[in-house]
DNA sequence: GATATTTCCTAATATCATTAGGAAATATGT
DNA sequence: ACATATTTCCTAATGATATTAGGAAATATC
């Protein structure tokens, strides 16, 4: 198994070859030749792994997204509440966009742009990334920790928009502070929209 | 002034034909050949009127925005309270967007992706169009009908968060809905982040 | 050791963005 | 009205770059 040993490592090298001057340059001006170069190959030899440089780029995040999807469960096990749950979501997710800058860039900087997103794997493993959060938000409701009128779609707007929104800020910046430095009061602001209106009294109410 | 007239008509034309086509087809597919064929032109004369592809995309969302900023301040004048400018903010911003899907999408979906983006005009047009909402925030706080530690800036994070996502999945499933659909109750669900947590008992307290 | 397959390369080819150079139309000054 | 300057536009270049052709070198398979 060399020889299909060796095409992974050539590929690997292709894909973080694109990745760092994706992030680095953007997408349209980072040309074939400058990725193959960096890789160590002719452009030719290129298309021999991928289809094309809109192909590369809707790899890239592909493999990111599905690595994150696979870790999500595992990191909301066992944790009880929907307001714990929710901070777990959040300190993995934004510690995930530090570890893994470069694909954080892609996904959101340069993906959505791309006229076939939406018919993208990546698009659909987004979508159930987002999925949990509506979960979280229904535990909440039914267990009176979260309000009994909450929506459950809309307070995922709410999370997602603001997750995004600081993130999306913390990329065009260049990264140059840490996602963390606010999240413990932004994540307390976001939780008085969400939660049962007074916590001090009885949450249990019957219709 | 004929001759200025005429050269302002067809400026006009090439930015309707490039802002049409940006938004249907993308930023990358459509050509500049696309452009000045649909602004009866021929390529080369195009670039009497714009630098070249980027200025032209550029330039789109430059007018707009602008426009945008000098309608706000008449928006909100004579608005009394927070919450009220705030959701005066909210419904005129939507309907903007709403009666301006194709600027709309130009900002939201093509420039992020632009490397200039952060030196452009646009993006300090955007600046202060929300610079308007931390104002909103900060009177807020002060009135007592938000919460005495509201940190403005992060409110602005979780309103304008929330406003940018749901305009953008709503740019990426091509305007097939209504923003204002749920607009009401999404409203009420942010406000509740930031307003005052017993506004039936008194929200004045001493330190 | 011979053959098939994979991996890679050097050169086309094709598709644009942009520019050159100049013609036609329009404005300006007399 | 005429001559000249300026603006607007056009038909080709030119140049950059994504993609493909065709085949050589390396590697795997029998």
């Amino acid at each position: 198994m060399a020889k299909s040993n060796s095409k992974e490592k050539t590929r690997d090298r292709i894909i973080n070859s694109a990745k760092k001057l994706f992030a680095e340059q953007g997408y349209q001006k980072t040309t074939i030749v400058d990725i193959s170069r960096q890789a160590g190959l002719s452009e030719a030899a290129l298309y021999e792994y991928f289809q094309g440089k809109e192909d590369l780029l809707l790899t890239i995040p592909d493999l990111w997204v599905s690595e994150l999807l696979r870790d999500l469960d595992e990191q909301l096990f066992g944790i009880k509440g929907a307001v714990n749950k929710l901070r777990k979501y959040l300190w993995w997710y934004i510690r995930r966009v530090e570890q893994a800058p470069l694909d954080a860039k892609i996904v959101y900087l340069f993906l959505k742009t791309n006229a076939n997103f939406l018919n993208t794997e990546v698009y659909s493993n987004v979508k159930n990334l987002y999925s949990y959060l509506v979960d979280i938000f229904e535990e909440g409701r039914k267990t009176g920790e979260m309000k009994p009128e909450l929506n459950p779609l809309l307070a995922r707007d709410v999370f997602v928009g603001t997750m995004d929104h600081i993130i999306t800020r913390w990329l065009l910046k260049d990264m140059t502070y840490s996602l963390f430095e606010n999240l413990e009061t932004i994540f307390e602001l976001m939780v008085d929209a969400f939660k049962a209106n007074h916590p001090t009294l009885t949450s249990q109410s019957i219709l």
